[in-house]
DNA sequence: ACCAGATAGTCAGGGCACTGAGTATTTCAG
DNA sequence: CTGAAATACTCAGTGCCCTGACTATCTGGT
């Protein structure tokens, strides 16, 4: 009775109404934005409860160097999920930290081998720990059967969503 | 046999053995790490499908300001889940893209007012069916059931990591 | 009317993350 | 052996994201 398209067509800017609700969008739907929220709540709980210091990227550099020393900063991209110019940043962070070793592999003189420092071990041992307690917290409102579940979906999503970004690696001819 | 730990206690630079990689955790085990690519993923498949010039974050603001114009910037990093900073710069960016309007509001100084102009409402307009169809791809992975368990999951987390935050709002006074 | 505290926004600074251009090095075809 | 392509890295530029310090404004108690 009382609101008609006209109305509706009118209200740009005056009137909050019905009409300009319609056109907008619930963001709880929308995974990228559950992402980012997820994403910046670890980091709250990352700084309070892990490390001020050294990032939870930072982290995942320095665990894939200790389980696999002297590997070169673009596997090491690879490994954590990270494109050159990040993992740059990053590694020259913990270069300049102590934290890691950075040399000029002689055999290829194009890449940089990187190893953990002793500093770097222990800090990665001590943060380990923390980080464990972390997760802890962090997935304490799941049960252990759901924890499961949301690293499966997860983990199914984003591999779908970079398959589509790699398509086809040449391991054999496609048809 | 071949390995003991003496061997395990030398090896931290040369040999990268079972001694190193013992030390080291899996990643994908680590919900912040597997948020973060999660957020990466998408990130890159909202640009190639959504839009190169406008980010999901910016979308969101302009999609809370179409819900309800006239909000301040508190109020719709409230909304989105961003701090003043961040909303400034992120509405400092559709400003200058002439994609909201930004008052001072007359009856109280401090706050900025804005609403989205008519060529936001049309950005905004022309995003939320890109953005669905991007949605529809990201999730394709998962059965209809799994997705309504991937948001539920997700937003039981974030939420809870958002809890240890902003402890006890003061509704009423604690026992 | 006044001043202390709360509130909204800005700014500086640090870190993550990507693209695209440019450099150095290696590799491989000819 | 030589030049083109591939590879590893660096650098510039943009954007998101936070904290902590600062400014301007408003509010409430005296």
């Amino acid at each position: 009775m009382t609101v008609n398209r006209d109305v509706y067509r009118q209200c740009t800017n005056e009137c909050d109404d019905a009409g300009a609700r319609m056109a907008a969008v619930d963001l709880t739907t929308h995974p990228g934005h559950l992402a980012r929220r997820l994403q910046q709540a670890h980091y709250l709980l990352w700084t309070t409860m892990v490390s001020e210091e050294t990032t939870s990227p930072q982290y995942a550099v320095l665990n894939t160097l200790v389980a696999e020393p002297g590997l070169d900063q673009r596997t090491v991209g690879e490994r954590v999920g990270l494109d050159r110019s990040t993992v740059a940043e990053v590694v020259g962070r913990l270069d300049r930290r102590g934290l890691v070793d950075k040399v000029r592999d002689p055999q290829d003189g194009r890449r940089s081998l990187l190893r953990p420092t002793d500093e770097g071990l222990r800090v990665h041992r001590r943060l380990g720990v923390r980080a464990a307690r972390m997760n802890q917290v962090f997935l304490a409102p799941l049960a252990p059967d759901e924890q499961a579940v949301f690293f499966d979906l997860i983990r199914r999503v984003t591999d779908a969503a970079e398959g589509l970004r790699h398509p086809a690696e040449p391991t054999a001819a496609p048809g």
